[in-house]
DNA sequence: GAATGCAACATTGTATACAATGCCGTCCGC
DNA sequence: GCGGACGGCATTGTATACAATGTTGCATTC
């Protein structure tokens, strides 16, 4: 593992979380090797903790753990990868809808706000945080649709994203979503639910696609 | 909790699944307290392998650990209960249309053993057992539709869904269920995805206003 | 020179010891 | 009698020690 990459986030941060943020945003590439040893001397904590963090991880898919072998940055397949985009194009069509009509102006402003980071992050170049914050966008939205359940699957599944995003799209702009994001934020606002739908539905084919 | 039960299913099992097996066929009822050092007895292995396990089955949301109180079964709330069958109705039904679209003779083979042997258990008076065989039917559809991602959502929800029965469904008749299993494994045999997916999402309806 | 066996090392898997926390019953004061 | 503080018990949280496993590099042999 690099050591040179900084992952600890204050002491109010859990091991997992720290870990799963440096993962969102590429600070960890997929296949780095995650030694027990030294995340635990990093974090400061004991082998115990870093255990259950790394297992939490690998239940998530974050990262996979090999007996004997330790646990490493997940690498989907493109197989997986598919798998994800197909998962997520049946959970989240149907959830936009739903947050369209539940949406409260406290919601849209949040939404906004998220947005705003976003766009923030692609001019400061911050690559990483603009994909992460991308990715909030869309668990905000289950959130929204008043669905906890749902919103777990997608939050996984947008990590599992940003994963095949690192491995597949070397480079290809970010930003092009971001459009997206501002159409589907404007239906959501004014409760159009078919047509949150129907922007959920392209905006996911258009990630798969590109 | 109930030192009675039998938990241990051989040493080729692990502690979760053989902890899992025991919730999916009512074995462990909800709110069931799950005290580590019983367990580690129980299981003859240490504190340290249980509670890996207890924080697998807690992330798949069958058991619930609060800090500093330990672990028990879950004991979904209506609005869980709710938001599974939701989560359910938005995965199953396409997935089922895929099904039906791939599924090979020795699929449905698979797929009539499980069958009988649900018939088998409810005759049997093994409830558990059939609702456990009930899910398993659900299960391997996800599998046949060659979607792990999908399929490992469905074995979660299909795992709750267990413990809602368990907590809602007092001595109602599971085996309503079994004509709806029938139709939908004919139309996975003869290839007929329309009907796979309306059958998969009325027998989804049937399930959470019965 | 390539393949094999072996030994030292690195890393993970498991058990156990100890610390921290919460729970519950008892005792004291009012 | 009742409420609250206190102390012991039960249980979980964390660290550490040891066992098991895999890996790496070197020496030996063909």
């Amino acid at each position: 593992m690099d050591q040179s990459v900084s992952l600890t986030d204050g002491p109010g941060e859990t091991v997992a979380g720290s870990l799963k943020r440096a993962i969102h945003e590429h600070r960890l590439a997929p296949g780095t090797k995650l030694v027990e040893d030294e995340l635990s001397t990093i974090f400061g904590v004991s082998r115990t903790v870093v255990r259950a963090a790394l297992q939490e991880l690998a239940h998530e898919r974050l990262v996979t753990i090999r007996r004997n072998h330790g646990a490493s940055v997940s690498q989907p397949t493109v197989r997986e990868a598919r798998e994800v985009f197909e998962a997520r194009a049946l959970l989240e069509p149907r959830t936009a809808r739903s947050a369209a009509e539940r949406a409260t102006p406290e919601d849209i402003a949040l939404l906004q706000r998220h947005m705003d980071d976003e766009h923030a992050a692609i001019h400061a170049g911050d690559a990483g945080r603009a994909v992460r914050l991308s990715g909030l966008f869309h668990i905000e939205i289950a959130r929204i649709a008043d669905q906890a359940t749902i919103a777990g699957f997608v939050t996984q599944l947008v990590s599992r994203s940003s994963l095949v995003i690192a491995l597949y799209w070397q480079r290809r702009n970010a930003l092009c979503e971001s459009h997206a994001h501002d159409a589907l934020l404007r239906a959501l606002a004014t409760g159009d639910g078919d047509l949150a739908e129907e922007l959920m539905k392209g905006h996911l084919l258009d990630l798969v696609t590109s």
